[in-house]
DNA sequence: TCTGGGGTCCTAGGACCC
DNA sequence: TCTGGGGTCCTAGGACCC
């Protein structure tokens, strides 16, 4: 573990909002929403008059009258996620994504190659704003925890460092809920027993602590708070699960429309597993009732597959046997997921001596057919490969 | 404040096995 | 006949993140 500050998080501000300011001119300097009926994004702008992501479009538009609406346009925001992950993979190969718009950058390794960590982050904000066009705030710090709350405090496009010898200095006055896991339960129950900054946090043992919130987060906001995180920038981290939902008007549904919904979803969902070449075995299908609680339902397989025909019928089991409970409470969310995501490729073991168009290639196929649910894979296209036996299951033509 | 769509991680109980 | 400790897998719920 380095001693240096090494760390950077590199976050996107505003991100969809921006992209958004970046392609019309006439939206620059003006309060802007992404998304009608709820805000997927507000600008800076917009942010200041009270508008956060995630709320109801009515309440943003009274928060913020003269606020311009555009609706999402997600292969735009794609685009421009991939060109600023292009910066970063150029910056260090060490990049740990964290969602569409930030991730964490190691650069222990380059001192002599690109010079100090902070000199690097301004560089790195330069050239994403002069090749992309967007604003991103980075924070350096020693550890990924202190990074990306020095990113939180510097937005938006900010740089702030946090050295070595000043952590708890920074740490300890915020308050507890800038920290990364510190969510309005957690603040809560905190503020209930008096506990408001990290300082107050950190002066508390960690057994009282456990006791106030429990022992998973418990411990973790007792190491966060003292200043250890040890955890290391994770290249090549895969997602572990794949989901779709929808949500419903309050009114007017039945039966026919929830299985419409649900087919819908499903046949997403396989798309995208297919053309990412992943495959699972967790079928969790999403509820929220009229009472906006929830509730998932899940069964796993005996094989991963990415097939649509089987994770509809898995879901449309669990889905009729919710029913009697949803026709109670009313649905107001469907969601279909699939978890336990393996890398979607299959070893096939052919013998040496075989030909390849046999009988043995034949049964291979075969095999990885009933193994992954695949309606994709041909014999054909297996035939392609002279990539060796590890065959991956294709996208959709 | 009346709430979209995409995820992650943790906990806890029960089944099952050795 | 009644009993222990440990491990894995599955299901469900919940908090949190962007």
């Amino acid at each position: 573990m380095s001693v240096d500050a090494t760390i950077l998080h590199a976050d996107l501000d505003a991100f969809y909002a921006s992209v958004e300011q970046r392609d019309d001119p006439r939206l620059r300097g003006r309060a802007v929403l992404v998304g009608g009926g709820v805000v997927l994004a507000a600008s800076y702008r917009a942010k200041a008059r009270g508008v956060r992501s995630g709320m109801g479009g009515a309440q943003a538009r009274r928060l913020c009258p003269e606020a311009v609406v555009v609706p999402p346009r997600m292969a735009a925001y794609t685009a421009a996620s991939r060109a600023v992950f292009e910066i970063f993979r150029r910056t260090t190969p060490l990049v740990e994504g964290l969602s569409i718009d930030e991730a964490f950058l190691d650069v222990g390794g380059l001192r002599r190659l690109a010079g100090a960590p902070a000199h690097i982050a301004a560089r790195l904000r330069e050239v994403v704003r002069e090749q992309v066009g967007l604003p991103i705030t980075v924070g350096v710090a020693r550890t990924k925890f202190l990074a990306k709350v020095a990113s939180g405090v510097a937005k938006p496009d900010g740089l702030l460092v946090v050295p070595p010898a000043e952590e708890l200095a920074f740490l300890h006055p915020l308050p507890v809920d800038r920290l990364w896991g510190v969510g309005p339960v957690t603040a809560a129950k905190l503020r209930r027993h008096g506990i408001r900054t990290v300082g107050d946090v950190a002066r508390l043992g960690e057994a009282t602590l456990v006791s106030l919130i429990g022992a998973g987060v418990g411990r973790h906001l007792h190491a966060l708070a003292h200043d250890r995180d040890p955890r290391p920038v994770q290249v090549g981290r895969r997602r572990g699960s794949m989901g779709a939902q929808h949500a419903l008007g309050a009114v007017g549904h039945g039966p026919a429309e929830w299985d419409a919904v649900l087919a819908g979803l499903v046949d997403r969902v396989t798309r995208r597993m297919r053309s990412s070449t992943r495959t699972g075995r967790t079928v969790t299908l999403r509820l929220r009732f009229a009472d906006y609680t929830r509730a998932v339902r899940s069964r796993t397989l005996a094989k991963p597959t990415a097939d649509t025909v089987t994770v509809l019928g898995t879901a449309r089991a669990l889905l009729r046997a919710a029913l009697p409970e949803i026709e109670r409470r009313g649905v107001t969310l469907i969601g279909v997921a699939v978890g336990n995501l393996g890398d979607g490729h299959v070893q096939l073991t052919l013998p040496w001596h075989a030909a390849p168009p046999t009988a043995e290639l034949d049964a291979a196929v075969d095999a990885v057919r009933d193994r992954f649910g695949s309606t994709a894979l041909t014999r054909g296209a297996l035939l392609g490969r002279d990539t060796g036996p590890e065959m991956p299951l294709l996208p959709d033509p």
